[in-house]
DNA sequence: CACTCATATGCAAACAGTTGCATAGTAATA
DNA sequence: TATTACTATGCAACTGTTTGCATATGAGTG
Protein backbone atom coordinates (compact mmCIF):
# COMPACT_ATOMS: atom_id res chain seq x y z
CA UNK A 1 0.00 0.00 0.00
CA UNK A 2 1.10 3.69 -1.05
CA UNK A 3 -1.60 6.14 -0.71
CA UNK A 4 -0.20 6.25 2.10
CA UNK A 5 3.18 7.70 1.07
CA UNK A 6 1.50 9.45 -1.22
CA UNK A 7 -0.24 11.17 1.21
CA UNK A 8 3.00 11.82 3.39
CA UNK A 9 4.90 13.28 0.15
CA UNK A 10 2.13 15.53 -0.35
CA UNK A 11 1.93 16.62 3.02
CA UNK A 12 5.90 16.75 3.29
CA UNK A 13 5.42 19.08 0.23
CA UNK A 14 2.92 21.32 2.00
CA UNK A 15 0.41 20.86 4.86
CA UNK A 16 -3.17 20.25 4.21
CA UNK A 17 -6.09 18.89 4.72
CA UNK A 18 -7.98 15.92 3.11
CA UNK A 19 -9.99 18.09 1.06
CA UNK A 20 -6.93 19.97 0.00
CA UNK A 21 -5.31 16.76 -0.80
CA UNK A 22 -8.00 15.65 -2.48
CA UNK A 23 -7.77 18.34 -4.50
CA UNK A 24 -4.08 17.87 -5.34
CA UNK A 25 -4.51 13.90 -6.33
CA UNK A 26 -7.04 15.43 -9.05
CA UNK A 27 -4.07 17.52 -10.89
CA UNK A 28 -0.78 17.01 -10.14
CA UNK A 29 -0.05 13.80 -8.65
CA UNK A 30 -3.46 12.89 -9.67
CA UNK A 31 -1.65 11.94 -13.40
CA UNK A 32 0.12 8.72 -11.66
CA UNK A 33 -2.33 8.37 -8.33
CA UNK A 34 -5.54 8.21 -8.11
CA UNK A 35 -7.69 8.27 -5.00
CA UNK A 36 -10.96 9.65 -3.88
CA UNK A 37 -11.78 12.04 -1.03
CA UNK A 38 -13.54 8.88 1.24
CA UNK A 39 -10.08 7.00 0.80
CA UNK A 40 -7.47 10.09 1.53
CA UNK A 41 -9.88 10.55 4.94
CA UNK A 42 -9.55 7.21 5.98
CA UNK A 43 -5.78 7.22 5.53
CA UNK A 44 -5.40 10.07 6.86
CA UNK A 45 -7.32 8.64 10.12
CA UNK A 46 -4.54 5.71 9.77
CA UNK A 47 -1.55 7.95 9.61
CA UNK A 48 -2.67 9.72 12.42
CA UNK A 49 -3.13 6.72 14.51
CA UNK A 50 0.40 5.69 13.26
CA UNK A 51 1.83 9.13 14.48
CA UNK A 52 3.02 9.64 11.35
CA UNK A 53 0.80 12.56 11.03
CA UNK A 54 -1.02 15.48 13.13
CA UNK A 55 -3.43 18.14 12.82
CA UNK A 56 -4.39 21.43 13.96
CA UNK A 57 -8.18 22.37 13.62
CA UNK A 58 -8.79 25.86 12.07
CA UNK A 59 -11.93 26.88 13.09
CA UNK A 60 -14.03 28.19 10.21
CA UNK A 61 -16.91 30.27 11.31
CA UNK A 62 -18.64 30.33 7.60
CA UNK A 63 -17.53 27.03 6.20
CA UNK A 64 -17.04 23.65 8.16
CA UNK A 65 -14.01 23.47 10.22
CA UNK A 66 -10.83 22.35 9.08
CA UNK A 67 -8.00 20.06 10.07
CA UNK A 68 -4.98 20.85 8.68
CA UNK A 69 -2.39 17.70 8.39
CA UNK A 70 1.70 17.96 8.93
CA UNK A 71 4.09 15.41 8.90
CA UNK A 72 5.68 14.11 11.78
CA UNK A 73 9.37 13.62 12.42
CA UNK A 74 8.28 9.99 12.68
CA UNK A 75 6.68 10.33 9.59
CA UNK A 76 9.38 11.69 8.11
CA UNK A 77 11.24 8.56 9.33
CA UNK A 78 8.45 6.36 7.89
CA UNK A 79 8.67 7.86 4.13
CA UNK A 80 12.95 8.01 4.21
CA UNK A 81 12.40 3.87 4.67
CA UNK A 82 9.93 3.66 2.37
CA UNK A 83 11.84 5.21 -0.42
CA UNK A 84 14.62 2.57 0.61
CA UNK A 85 12.29 -0.05 -0.06
CA UNK A 86 12.10 -0.92 -4.29
CA UNK A 87 8.38 -0.75 -4.97
CA UNK A 88 6.92 -3.74 -7.59
CA UNK A 89 5.84 -2.15 -10.72
CA UNK A 90 2.08 -1.05 -11.35
CA UNK A 91 0.10 -3.62 -12.29
CA UNK A 92 -2.42 -2.34 -15.14
CA UNK A 93 -6.00 -3.76 -15.56
CA UNK A 94 -7.48 -2.23 -18.57
CA UNK A 95 -10.90 -3.10 -19.64
CA UNK A 96 -10.44 -1.72 -23.09
CA UNK A 97 -7.85 -3.92 -24.38
CA UNK A 98 -9.42 -6.84 -23.03
CA UNK A 99 -12.87 -5.49 -25.37
CA UNK A 100 -10.24 -5.37 -28.62
CA UNK A 101 -8.55 -8.54 -27.87
CA UNK A 102 -12.25 -10.39 -27.51
CA UNK A 103 -14.29 -8.22 -29.92
CA UNK A 104 -15.67 -9.98 -33.21
CA UNK A 105 -15.46 -8.39 -36.21
CA UNK A 106 -18.98 -7.42 -35.76
CA UNK A 107 -18.36 -5.75 -32.44
CA UNK A 108 -16.07 -3.36 -35.29
CA UNK A 109 -18.15 -0.20 -35.53
CA UNK A 110 -19.25 -0.25 -31.54
CA UNK A 111 -15.67 -0.44 -31.02
CA UNK A 112 -14.97 2.79 -33.14
CA UNK A 113 -16.83 4.46 -31.65
CA UNK A 114 -15.82 3.88 -28.32
CA UNK A 115 -12.20 4.10 -28.85
CA UNK A 116 -13.53 7.84 -30.59
CA UNK A 117 -14.31 8.75 -26.87
CA UNK A 118 -10.84 7.62 -25.08
CA UNK A 119 -9.42 10.00 -28.18
CA UNK A 120 -11.45 13.10 -27.09
CA UNK A 121 -10.70 12.51 -23.57
CA UNK A 122 -6.94 12.16 -24.20
CA UNK A 123 -7.08 14.55 -26.66
CA UNK A 124 -7.66 17.01 -24.07
CA UNK A 125 -5.61 16.02 -21.60
CA UNK A 126 -2.99 15.83 -23.70
CA UNK A 127 -3.55 19.61 -24.46
CA UNK A 128 -3.68 20.06 -20.59
CA UNK A 129 -0.47 18.75 -20.11
CA UNK A 130 1.16 21.09 -23.16
CA UNK A 131 -0.44 23.94 -21.19
CA UNK A 132 1.19 22.61 -17.69
CA UNK A 133 4.69 22.41 -19.50
CA UNK A 134 4.28 25.43 -21.33
CA UNK A 135 4.23 27.05 -17.78
CA UNK A 136 6.94 25.19 -16.44
CA UNK A 137 9.30 26.03 -19.39
CA UNK A 138 7.43 30.01 -18.52
CA UNK A 139 9.91 29.81 -15.63
CA UNK A 140 13.50 30.91 -14.73
CA UNK A 141 15.85 28.62 -13.95
CA UNK A 142 16.34 28.69 -10.56
CA UNK A 143 12.38 27.52 -10.07
CA UNK A 144 12.64 25.23 -13.10
CA UNK A 145 15.50 23.63 -11.05
CA UNK A 146 13.48 23.63 -8.19
CA UNK A 147 10.70 21.53 -9.51
CA UNK A 148 12.37 19.13 -12.16
CA UNK A 149 11.50 16.24 -9.79
CA UNK A 150 7.28 17.42 -10.06
CA UNK A 151 8.09 17.90 -13.45
CA UNK A 152 9.82 14.75 -14.59
CA UNK A 153 6.09 13.06 -13.48
CA UNK A 154 4.29 15.40 -15.54
CA UNK A 155 6.83 14.15 -18.54
CA UNK A 156 5.86 10.38 -17.26
CA UNK A 157 2.02 11.89 -17.73
CA UNK A 158 2.63 13.17 -21.42
CA UNK A 159 4.72 10.52 -22.68
CA UNK A 160 1.99 7.66 -21.60
CA UNK A 161 -0.88 9.61 -22.97
CA UNK A 162 0.72 10.32 -26.28
CA UNK A 163 1.69 6.77 -26.15
CA UNK A 164 -2.12 5.55 -25.42
CA UNK A 165 -3.46 8.48 -28.33
CA UNK A 166 -1.40 7.18 -31.03
CA UNK A 167 -2.07 3.47 -29.90
CA UNK A 168 -5.84 4.76 -30.01
CA UNK A 169 -5.84 6.17 -33.52
CA UNK A 170 -3.57 3.13 -34.72
CA UNK A 171 -6.19 0.83 -33.81
CA UNK A 172 -9.39 3.39 -34.73
CA UNK A 173 -7.70 3.33 -38.38
CA UNK A 174 -7.26 -0.56 -38.23
CA UNK A 175 -10.64 -1.77 -37.05
CA UNK A 176 -12.55 1.07 -39.02
CA UNK A 177 -10.98 0.16 -42.39
CA UNK A 178 -10.72 -3.58 -41.39
CA UNK A 179 -7.02 -4.08 -42.98
CA UNK A 180 -4.17 -5.67 -41.33
CA UNK A 181 -1.15 -4.69 -39.42
CA UNK A 182 1.76 -4.04 -41.64
CA UNK A 183 5.27 -2.68 -40.11
CA UNK A 184 6.17 -3.75 -37.07
CA UNK A 185 6.94 -1.23 -34.32
CA UNK A 186 9.93 -2.89 -33.32
CA UNK A 187 13.02 -4.12 -35.51
CA UNK A 188 14.29 -6.68 -34.78
CA UNK A 189 17.52 -6.15 -32.72
CA UNK A 190 17.10 -3.05 -31.60
CA UNK A 191 14.46 -1.90 -29.19
CA UNK A 192 14.90 1.74 -27.96
CA UNK A 193 16.58 4.14 -29.11
CA UNK A 194 20.03 4.69 -27.31
CA UNK A 195 22.09 7.81 -27.78
CA UNK A 196 24.88 6.88 -26.51
CA UNK A 197 25.54 3.60 -24.94
CA UNK B 1 -15.45 -5.64 -12.05
CA UNK B 2 -14.27 -6.60 -15.63
CA UNK B 3 -11.99 -10.07 -14.79
CA UNK B 4 -15.18 -11.32 -14.64
CA UNK B 5 -15.22 -10.36 -18.43
CA UNK B 6 -11.85 -10.93 -19.29
CA UNK B 7 -12.11 -14.68 -18.19
CA UNK B 8 -15.29 -14.56 -20.25
CA UNK B 9 -13.32 -13.50 -23.69
CA UNK B 10 -10.19 -16.16 -22.66
CA UNK B 11 -13.36 -19.13 -22.59
CA UNK B 12 -15.02 -17.32 -25.22
CA UNK B 13 -11.24 -17.57 -27.96
CA UNK B 14 -11.33 -21.53 -26.29
CA UNK B 15 -11.98 -23.23 -23.49
CA UNK B 16 -9.73 -24.24 -20.38
CA UNK B 17 -9.19 -25.09 -17.01
CA UNK B 18 -8.27 -22.27 -14.18
CA UNK B 19 -4.52 -23.18 -14.12
CA UNK B 20 -4.76 -22.97 -17.77
CA UNK B 21 -6.17 -19.31 -17.68
CA UNK B 22 -3.76 -18.18 -14.83
CA UNK B 23 -1.09 -19.22 -17.26
CA UNK B 24 -2.77 -17.16 -20.50
CA UNK B 25 -2.68 -14.32 -17.58
CA UNK B 26 0.89 -14.71 -17.86
CA UNK B 27 1.12 -14.31 -21.23
CA UNK B 28 -0.99 -12.29 -23.71
CA UNK B 29 -3.78 -10.97 -21.96
CA UNK B 30 -1.31 -10.72 -19.38
CA UNK B 31 0.34 -7.72 -20.50
CA UNK B 32 -2.99 -5.65 -20.10
CA UNK B 33 -4.40 -7.53 -17.59
CA UNK B 34 -3.27 -9.06 -14.37
CA UNK B 35 -4.75 -11.76 -12.34
CA UNK B 36 -3.85 -14.09 -9.59
CA UNK B 37 -4.53 -17.85 -9.73
CA UNK B 38 -6.68 -17.30 -6.07
CA UNK B 39 -8.76 -14.82 -8.21
CA UNK B 40 -9.26 -16.86 -10.93
CA UNK B 41 -10.67 -19.53 -9.52
CA UNK B 42 -13.02 -17.11 -7.01
CA UNK B 43 -14.41 -15.54 -10.04
CA UNK B 44 -15.00 -19.01 -12.07
CA UNK B 45 -17.03 -20.35 -9.05
CA UNK B 46 -19.06 -16.95 -9.58
CA UNK B 47 -18.72 -17.08 -12.98
CA UNK B 48 -20.97 -20.78 -12.53
CA UNK B 49 -23.26 -19.78 -9.98
CA UNK B 50 -24.15 -16.95 -12.43
CA UNK B 51 -24.35 -19.65 -15.15
CA UNK B 52 -22.10 -17.54 -17.66
CA UNK B 53 -19.91 -20.74 -17.68
CA UNK B 54 -20.25 -24.49 -17.18
CA UNK B 55 -17.57 -27.16 -16.47
CA UNK B 56 -16.69 -30.85 -17.43
CA UNK B 57 -14.68 -32.41 -15.10
CA UNK B 58 -12.05 -34.30 -16.71
CA UNK B 59 -10.46 -37.17 -14.46
CA UNK B 60 -6.55 -37.35 -14.61
CA UNK B 61 -4.50 -40.34 -13.20
CA UNK B 62 -1.49 -39.04 -12.72
CA UNK B 63 -1.97 -35.45 -11.83
CA UNK B 64 -5.18 -33.43 -9.90
CA UNK B 65 -8.27 -33.54 -12.04
CA UNK B 66 -9.45 -30.56 -14.43
CA UNK B 67 -12.21 -28.20 -14.58
CA UNK B 68 -12.39 -27.62 -18.17
CA UNK B 69 -14.44 -24.12 -18.19
CA UNK B 70 -16.49 -23.47 -21.15
CA UNK B 71 -18.84 -20.50 -21.71
CA UNK B 72 -22.67 -20.45 -21.85
CA UNK B 73 -25.32 -18.91 -24.09
CA UNK B 74 -26.13 -16.55 -21.29
CA UNK B 75 -22.56 -15.96 -21.05
CA UNK B 76 -22.22 -15.10 -24.13
CA UNK B 77 -24.65 -13.11 -24.33
CA UNK B 78 -23.90 -10.91 -20.82
CA UNK B 79 -20.09 -10.63 -22.46
CA UNK B 80 -21.98 -8.74 -25.85
CA UNK B 81 -23.93 -6.38 -23.56
CA UNK B 82 -20.69 -5.90 -21.88
CA UNK B 83 -19.13 -5.05 -24.85
CA UNK B 84 -21.71 -2.45 -25.43
CA UNK B 85 -21.08 -0.67 -22.73
CA UNK B 86 -18.55 2.23 -22.21
CA UNK B 87 -15.36 1.25 -20.08
CA UNK B 88 -13.47 4.00 -17.73
CA UNK B 89 -9.95 4.61 -18.45
CA UNK B 90 -7.77 2.34 -16.60
CA UNK B 91 -6.77 4.41 -13.10
CA UNK B 92 -2.88 4.12 -12.59
CA UNK B 93 -1.09 4.27 -9.34
CA UNK B 94 2.17 4.29 -9.99
CA UNK B 95 4.66 3.92 -6.17
CA UNK B 96 7.93 4.68 -8.20
CA UNK B 97 6.11 8.17 -9.76
CA UNK B 98 5.40 9.21 -5.91
CA UNK B 99 8.97 8.68 -5.34
CA UNK B 100 10.49 10.70 -8.06
CA UNK B 101 8.00 13.15 -7.13
CA UNK B 102 8.49 13.43 -3.58
CA UNK B 103 12.72 12.39 -3.57
CA UNK B 104 15.23 15.28 -2.19
CA UNK B 105 17.90 15.72 -3.83
CA UNK B 106 19.71 13.44 -1.65
CA UNK B 107 17.83 10.21 -2.47
CA UNK B 108 18.98 10.83 -5.92
CA UNK B 109 21.54 8.10 -5.92
CA UNK B 110 19.16 5.79 -4.23
CA UNK B 111 16.47 6.78 -7.37
CA UNK B 112 19.17 5.78 -9.54
CA UNK B 113 19.66 2.50 -8.62
CA UNK B 114 16.07 1.79 -8.42
CA UNK B 115 15.53 3.10 -11.89
CA UNK B 116 17.92 0.95 -13.15
CA UNK B 117 16.40 -2.47 -11.83
CA UNK B 118 13.21 -1.29 -13.69
CA UNK B 119 15.31 -0.48 -16.82
CA UNK B 120 16.56 -3.80 -16.89
CA UNK B 121 13.17 -5.58 -16.22
CA UNK B 122 11.43 -3.26 -19.06
CA UNK B 123 14.26 -4.12 -21.85
CA UNK B 124 13.76 -7.77 -20.90
CA UNK B 125 10.08 -7.28 -21.98
CA UNK B 126 10.36 -5.02 -24.74
CA UNK B 127 12.78 -8.00 -26.03
CA UNK B 128 10.21 -10.19 -25.13
CA UNK B 129 7.15 -8.37 -26.97
CA UNK B 130 10.11 -8.10 -29.62
CA UNK B 131 10.37 -11.78 -29.99
CA UNK B 132 6.31 -12.32 -29.95
CA UNK B 133 5.95 -9.37 -33.09
CA UNK B 134 8.33 -11.31 -35.30
CA UNK B 135 6.73 -14.36 -34.56
CA UNK B 136 3.25 -12.70 -36.12
CA UNK B 137 4.96 -11.16 -38.68
CA UNK B 138 6.53 -14.40 -39.98
CA UNK B 139 3.12 -16.04 -40.43
CA UNK B 140 0.88 -15.82 -43.60
CA UNK B 141 -1.36 -13.08 -44.58
CA UNK B 142 -4.11 -15.12 -43.40
CA UNK B 143 -2.87 -15.80 -40.38
CA UNK B 144 -2.15 -12.09 -39.43
CA UNK B 145 -5.55 -11.16 -40.30
CA UNK B 146 -6.87 -13.25 -37.97
CA UNK B 147 -4.66 -12.73 -35.02
CA UNK B 148 -4.89 -8.74 -36.23
CA UNK B 149 -7.11 -7.94 -33.04
CA UNK B 150 -4.91 -9.79 -30.42
CA UNK B 151 -1.70 -8.46 -32.13
CA UNK B 152 -3.29 -4.87 -31.51
CA UNK B 153 -3.04 -5.08 -28.10
CA UNK B 154 0.23 -6.73 -28.14
CA UNK B 155 1.21 -3.27 -30.12
CA UNK B 156 -0.12 -1.94 -26.98
CA UNK B 157 2.08 -3.49 -24.75
CA UNK B 158 5.12 -2.42 -26.58
CA UNK B 159 3.65 1.37 -26.76
CA UNK B 160 3.29 1.68 -22.73
CA UNK B 161 6.86 -0.36 -21.97
CA UNK B 162 8.72 1.48 -24.73
CA UNK B 163 7.35 4.83 -23.52
CA UNK B 164 8.13 3.61 -19.77
CA UNK B 165 11.30 2.76 -20.85
CA UNK B 166 12.31 5.94 -22.34
CA UNK B 167 10.64 8.17 -19.90
CA UNK B 168 12.80 5.84 -17.27
CA UNK B 169 16.20 6.48 -19.00
CA UNK B 170 15.61 10.59 -19.10
CA UNK B 171 14.59 10.08 -15.23
CA UNK B 172 17.49 8.32 -14.53
CA UNK B 173 19.79 10.77 -16.62
CA UNK B 174 18.31 13.79 -15.19
CA UNK B 175 18.82 12.34 -11.71
CA UNK B 176 22.24 10.61 -12.47
CA UNK B 177 23.87 14.55 -13.71
CA UNK B 178 22.10 16.46 -11.42
CA UNK B 179 20.93 18.41 -14.38
CA UNK B 180 17.78 20.20 -15.95
CA UNK B 181 14.57 19.35 -17.88
CA UNK B 182 15.74 21.17 -21.92
CA UNK B 183 13.51 20.67 -24.32
CA UNK B 184 9.64 20.21 -23.72
CA UNK B 185 8.21 17.39 -24.79
CA UNK B 186 4.93 19.14 -26.08
CA UNK B 187 5.48 22.11 -29.05
CA UNK B 188 3.09 24.30 -28.31
CA UNK B 189 -0.25 23.91 -30.69
CA UNK B 190 0.65 20.17 -31.99
CA UNK B 191 0.04 17.15 -30.15
CA UNK B 192 0.80 13.87 -31.71
CA UNK B 193 3.04 12.32 -34.02
CA UNK B 194 5.63 14.54 -35.07
CA UNK B 195 7.80 13.94 -37.52
CA UNK B 196 11.34 14.06 -36.01
CA UNK B 197 11.90 16.28 -33.22
C1' DC C 1 -38.19 28.25 -3.36
C1' DA C 2 -35.74 24.39 -5.17
C1' DC C 3 -31.50 23.01 -7.15
C1' DT C 4 -26.81 22.71 -7.92
C1' DC C 5 -22.03 23.83 -6.80
C1' DA C 6 -18.13 24.37 -3.71
C1' DT C 7 -16.19 23.70 0.83
C1' DA C 8 -15.41 20.22 4.46
C1' DT C 9 -15.77 15.75 6.85
C1' DG C 10 -16.84 11.08 7.50
C1' DC C 11 -19.33 6.08 8.05
C1' DA C 12 -20.91 1.62 6.16
C1' DA C 13 -21.36 -1.77 2.82
C1' DA C 14 -19.82 -3.85 -1.12
C1' DC C 15 -16.50 -5.08 -4.32
C1' DA C 16 -11.74 -6.18 -5.90
C1' DG C 17 -7.35 -8.01 -5.18
C1' DT C 18 -3.27 -9.91 -2.45
C1' DT C 19 -0.96 -12.96 0.74
C1' DG C 20 -0.58 -17.03 3.22
C1' DC C 21 -1.68 -21.49 3.62
C1' DA C 22 -3.36 -26.30 2.47
C1' DT C 23 -3.76 -30.40 -0.36
C1' DA C 24 -2.07 -33.87 -3.70
C1' DG C 25 0.58 -36.31 -7.19
C1' DT C 26 4.78 -36.63 -10.43
C1' DA C 27 9.40 -35.61 -11.74
C1' DA C 28 13.79 -33.75 -11.56
C1' DT C 29 17.64 -31.92 -8.84
C1' DA C 30 20.96 -31.57 -4.97
C1' DT D 1 16.52 -38.15 1.35
C1' DA D 2 15.12 -33.47 1.23
C1' DT D 3 14.04 -29.79 -1.65
C1' DT D 4 12.27 -27.61 -5.43
C1' DA D 5 9.28 -27.20 -9.49
C1' DC D 6 5.14 -28.15 -12.19
C1' DT D 7 0.29 -29.34 -12.52
C1' DA D 8 -4.20 -28.47 -10.28
C1' DT D 9 -7.58 -26.58 -6.96
C1' DG D 10 -9.26 -23.82 -3.34
C1' DC D 11 -10.21 -21.37 1.55
C1' DA D 12 -9.43 -17.60 4.91
C1' DA D 13 -7.78 -13.37 6.32
C1' DC D 14 -6.40 -9.16 5.10
C1' DT D 15 -5.66 -4.95 2.42
C1' DG D 16 -7.23 -1.64 -0.84
C1' DT D 17 -10.79 0.86 -3.37
C1' DT D 18 -15.40 2.25 -4.80
C1' DT D 19 -20.18 3.52 -4.15
C1' DG D 20 -23.76 5.26 -1.60
C1' DC D 21 -25.16 7.91 1.88
C1' DA D 22 -25.14 11.63 5.60
C1' DT D 23 -24.23 16.21 7.54
C1' DA D 24 -23.44 21.31 7.44
C1' DT D 25 -23.15 26.08 5.41
C1' DG D 26 -22.97 29.73 1.93
C1' DA D 27 -23.29 31.33 -2.82
C1' DG D 28 -25.16 31.38 -7.20
C1' DT D 29 -28.74 29.96 -10.74
C1' DG D 30 -33.39 29.11 -12.58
Amino acid sequence: MSLKHAILVMLENEPGTGYDLAQRFKSGIGHFWNAKHQQIYLELKKLHDDKWVEFEVEAQSEKPDKKVYHITRAGQKALKEWLRKPVKPPRVNDALLVKVFGGQPSDAPMLVAELDEHITRYRARLAEYGQMEQSYFGQDEVTRRRYRLPYLTLRRGIRYVRGTLEWLEEARALLADNGIPSQPLLAARSHSKRGKG
